[in-house]
DNA sequence: TTCAAAAAGTGTACAATCAACACTATTTTT
DNA sequence: AAAAATAGTGTTGATTGTACACTTTTTGAA
């Protein structure tokens, strides 16, 4: 029988594992729900492509291990991140035991740097179009995107995806990116009003057709303080 | 700038962490939630009360760490079993640097190995009655509440807290426990006929009333196949 | 033996939310 | 001037949620 707890708990030399994070960076970019992966220029498993990741360091919380691999590959610190799964199995990594707690980032185009990126060999890639990816990325990948369609369902979450100011039309393509389905535009506009947070502008937005659509923006105050998000 | 991801993974000298689970064990017992806790008898914080952890094994799957680890207490080896969060802050453990894998189980009173449990100094505590328990032991409780109270009303996950055969009264109350609230009884019992996973027997159970209430059990079939599960 | 207490079991009506559905308005391009 | 593309706007019927009260059965106490 195992060593109960308690005197486990004293031993000095217990097992010491590697432990890395994964980030699943999502972006939203011509209307499509995208995410980054690097592509590996080194043996093993050259040329494939992986999220991008990095070990913790000794000193560093989980989290902040987190958002340092992210700063580091898009110049980014103000992200919307959230942890997701741990990924533990003993031979999930081929080559040696590394223990990969996942986390997932939304990110705005506009805001990273592109050249930081390039110089990592990251590339955007539509959801639907991935590569094929190392060890159990694929698996977080899923796992992520499960968790992010679930939470824009019932939390004001997608809006980390756009820009301060978005139209209706962009916010709703947004969710069919991430929902992977259509939705009715008029029962999506109807419940938006009825939670009451976001607030008309009187500037259009004609990049993206040629009516032009009205801009909104996030009432701050009323964005913090919404009970029954549900979409 | 920190050294970017391809150029760490090729260390081999990379820092490693001590990496524990900790479980979260749940029972429904006299009607109430309640937590397996174990009693710390030794330095440092000796007399305090805490998860029941232990530590991930070189070849081990961090899953199979946290049923080993169960099963060791209790004894129980088919448990409903889920990954909830991890812990990571560099300090949580003021001793030594540990990462905490949390794990939430859900254990039947009769089935557990009693004498083992105690020969643990293991105590069921109600959830609304937990002593101070050491480190970010009581984080980890709210975050697996958090989340238990979220998946018994979207999915059929209650049921592992009872018996095979069982009365709607004792499912309400389980509810009721989990949830924190008080459920009307009929608007219940209109649910659970709805969605038509329960199987009416012609028993009935009196321990609990003078009148006795109808024992009911899964059909399995139909429980494995549930789609819209929601109360 | 009868009465009180305790818990099980059952249905209805109103309110809120969801889901389906089609046309007009504006601008650009041809 | 007409066609193409997209923005914007309300109503109705169906479904689901919520509030609510009395009868039945049994046991234990008066």
């Amino acid at each position: 029988m195992q060593k109960p707890f308690q005197i486990n708990r004293a031993y000095k030399e217990v097992q010491q594992i590697t432990v890395a994070v994964d980030c699943l960076i999502f972006g939203f970019n011509d209307g499509k729900l995208e995410l980054l992966l690097v592509h590996r220029g080194f043996e093993p498993e050259r040329d494939r492509w992986s999220l991008i990741g990095g070990f913790v360091l000794n000193e560093e919380d989980l989290d902040e291990a987190a958002h340092r691999v992210l700063s580091d590959l898009t110049g980014l610190d103000d992200v919307y991140m959230e942890q997701v799964r741990t990924f533990g199995k003993a031979h999930r990594d081929p080559y040696e035991r590394v223990l990969s707690v996942t986390y997932s980032a939304l990110v705005l185009k506009k805001d990273y740097n592109d050249e930081l990126v390039k110089s990592y060999q990251a590339e955007w890639f539509p959801i639907d179009g991935l590569p094929e990816l190392i060890f159990d990325h694929k698996e977080m990948v899923d796992s992520a995107m499960q968790r992010l369609r679930r939470r824009i369902k019932s939390g004001p979450v997608g809006f980390n995806l756009l820009p301060k100011k978005f139209t209706l039309p962009q916010l709703q393509k947004l969710y069919e990116a991430i929902l992977g389905e259509e939705i009715d535009k008029r029962n999506f506009r109807k419940k938006l009003n009825s939670m009451d947070f976001l607030v008309k502008l009187d500037e259009k937005d004609k990049s993206e057709s040629k009516k032009g659509a009205y801009l909104y923006e996030l009432d701050e105050e009323k964005y913090n303080h919404i009970k029954n998000f549900n979409i």
